[in-house]
DNA sequence: CTGTTAGCGCATTCAT
DNA sequence: ATGAATGCGCTAACAG
């Protein structure tokens, strides 16, 4: 070791630096919070040395006692183990540094008990505001926060009955974009995977989009504002739609069911056996995966089942565009996941600081990446 | 909305309840602190109502500031982009949960700046402990908490000149799991491929590990308790080892420099071209990369130059599991990511709470997991 | 068993 | 320009 290490290395004061600047809280506490104008430059001085000669730093816990801020906010996190998560995260820090905010972390592991747990434990922490990347859809899980009169940002998707700021993909747009591209590169046969939507927004628009596509009523337009609630079809269901003869399918995937996972792509090789002469790209199967864990379940299923060349019998889409995307020639429709982030906690902040707007929605656009996947 | 807003909703204190129960404080502080034996069922009844009522949860910060211990821990990432980070935090995120603690995650995002200033930040927020996957090597840097008598247990790698507790992956053992791996299956020209690793441990002895094999006397011995640093080649250069013919290189690609990586990778271009007849077994090429954004590097580098057969040409070994390795058939030694975050939180839980062993190394195997590109 | 008192480290009146 | 006093929400002696 190259320092003497001390007894009690006990942290300095204000008193401590009080003393030893021979002056009294008060003027070290002005100093701290920069109000130099108010200050003998003489004090001043013997301050700043009585600081670095005791490697003074204040204690934020004290601060925010009193001030009645602490700079903390909250990120609940449904599923680290998804890229989006991580990739919006660093948005988040990244704006959280820059507006002096510092972030509590935490993981609900997609366990809806999990995330109750968390937010509970944040309004004890006396965090500021929240973002959340919810799970539940309940506003009674939110309530901790949410009636709490804190402030909540929502990220990715909505809850119902509760009213707040939100940013996210536009979800209607980038399905329609990625539903599109297939049809204009001649699949005629498309089926949209997802994970159960009936709890998720962002997957109740992307399918419900992806279907109106197919239905040939697709319009250009954007989200609705606060999104009417849909019912979603029941896993393995699927119903078809009709653009001059396509076929649109959409098949729920509920990864976190071994069981039902084996099901729903039993279904899915049962059509692609069937779908005739791998040559024909108009025979050839197109997926559009509703996000990178199904786009990933289904590469790894996909692979496992027809090798190595599996491309060659079905193309693949992907809504987020995963590192191994490129890697393997998957086309996919990138978020603007780091922006997403950024923004979540602008909005964040600027409630806060007492903005009383009304709920705000902040519809990002989602970036075609074409690849060797979709095209013939 | 389905909440009456009410109109400044402050949140319950103690006193509050103490009021609402027509009890004193302290009667209420032990009832938080679980001292029920001390409490008559009776006014133990009032004060739940009252708590229930009022809807109130202990200020955390409050209680910190008196008791001195507020259960928050710091954890410092270094970068969030590798997998690895994010897998390790999910340990850490477990045993945090289990142990009553709460992370306060910081992510340095490859700046040694950034690494400094939220050290310093983690201790004004009174921090008990922090666990660092540090960027910095100097012990310098680690003052902040390191001298303060503030508990520290590293990840991953060590910082030198600073004692403390380090979990992470036994690196000599599973180097030498691959290269033996490499040998075993035939490869006689294998380029181990790392990131600058002067400043790296974990780097360090991956490679010296692996030149020793390759120097024909790797001996199956684990790592040395410190482990001594040792001088690391600079970029591009190379040394020949040999065993019956065998040659193996060390390739350093710094990442983040892009004109480096493009000088490093065109080396390698020009070994593989060199290396002839891609069906003859013996030359072809293996590389052995030492994390998973080396791995992803080289393969979509590869990729790019050789086609989607690319693996026909060269085998791809790395340290670390990425989810596409599964998916591309790339061999790798999967680290328990999960099991060094937790063990990293138990240590620090140790420390913070008094013992005083000397300072403690746990070495977690890796697990070789055998896949199409090594194999003939 | 229960309440009173005295701070934890700091920011803020209010005097000086 | 500076300092003394008060209290944030809570715990920990110390009495009753």
């Amino acid at each position: 070791m190259s320092t003497t290490p001390q007894a009690t290395p006990r942290r300095a004061t204000i008193t401590d630096v009080a003393r030893e600047a021979g002056t009294g809280k008060t003027s070290i506490s002005r100093y701290l919070n920069g109000e130099m104008s108010v200050l003998s430059p003489e004090l001043r001085a013997r301050i700043e040395a009585a600081i670095a000669r005791l490697d003074y730093q204040p204690n934020q816990m004290a601060r925010g006692l009193k001030r009645g801020r602490n700079r903390l906010i909250g990120m609940l996190l449904a599923d680290l183990t998804n890229p989006y998560t991580v990739e919006v995260l660093q948005g988040v820090e990244a704006a959280c540094h820059a507006l002096g905010l510092m972030p509590l972390i935490c993981h609900a592991a997609n366990e809806v008990e999990m995330e109750r747990r968390y937010l509970q434990l944040l309004t004890t922490y006396r965090v500021e505001g929240v973002i959340v990347n919810a799970l539940g859809v309940r506003e009674e899980t939110l309530r901790p926060v949410g009636s709490g009169g804190i402030p909540v940002v929502l990220v990715d998707r909505m809850v119902d009955g509760l009213v707040t700021d939100m940013v996210g993909l536009d979800n209607r747009a980038a399905a329609e974009l990625g539903a599109r591209h297939l049809l204009d590169n001649g699949f005629d046969d498309i089926w949209f995977v997802v994970q159960p939507f009936e709890q998720v927004s962002s997957r109740q628009l992307r399918e419900a989009a992806f279907r109106e596509v197919m239905s040939g009523q697709g319009g250009k337009g954007h989200e609705g504002g606060t999104g009417g609630k849909r019912e979603g079809g029941r896993a393995g269901s699927n119903r078809d739609g009709s653009e001059g003869g396509v076929r649109g399918h959409t098949l729920v995937l509920n990864l976190g069911d071994q069981a039902a996972v084996e099901r729903a792509l039993a279904e899915l090789d049962h059509a692609i056996d069937a779908s005739g002469n791998p040559t024909r790209t108009a025979g050839r199967i197109a997926l559009f995966a509703a996000n990178a864990p199904v786009a990933l379940c289904l590469a790894l299923h996909l692979k496992a089942r027809y090798g190595a060349d599996w491309q060659a019998r079905v193309a693949l889409l992907s809504i987020d565009d995963p590192e191994w995307a490129e890697l393997t020639g998957v086309t996919a429709i990138r978020q603007p996941t780091y922006e997403i982030g950024y923004r979540a906690v602008e909005f964040l902040h600027e409630r806060i600081e007492g903005v009383q707007t009304t709920a705000r929605d902040c519809l990002l656009p989602g970036e075609l990446i074409v690849r060797a996947s979709t095209l013939r």
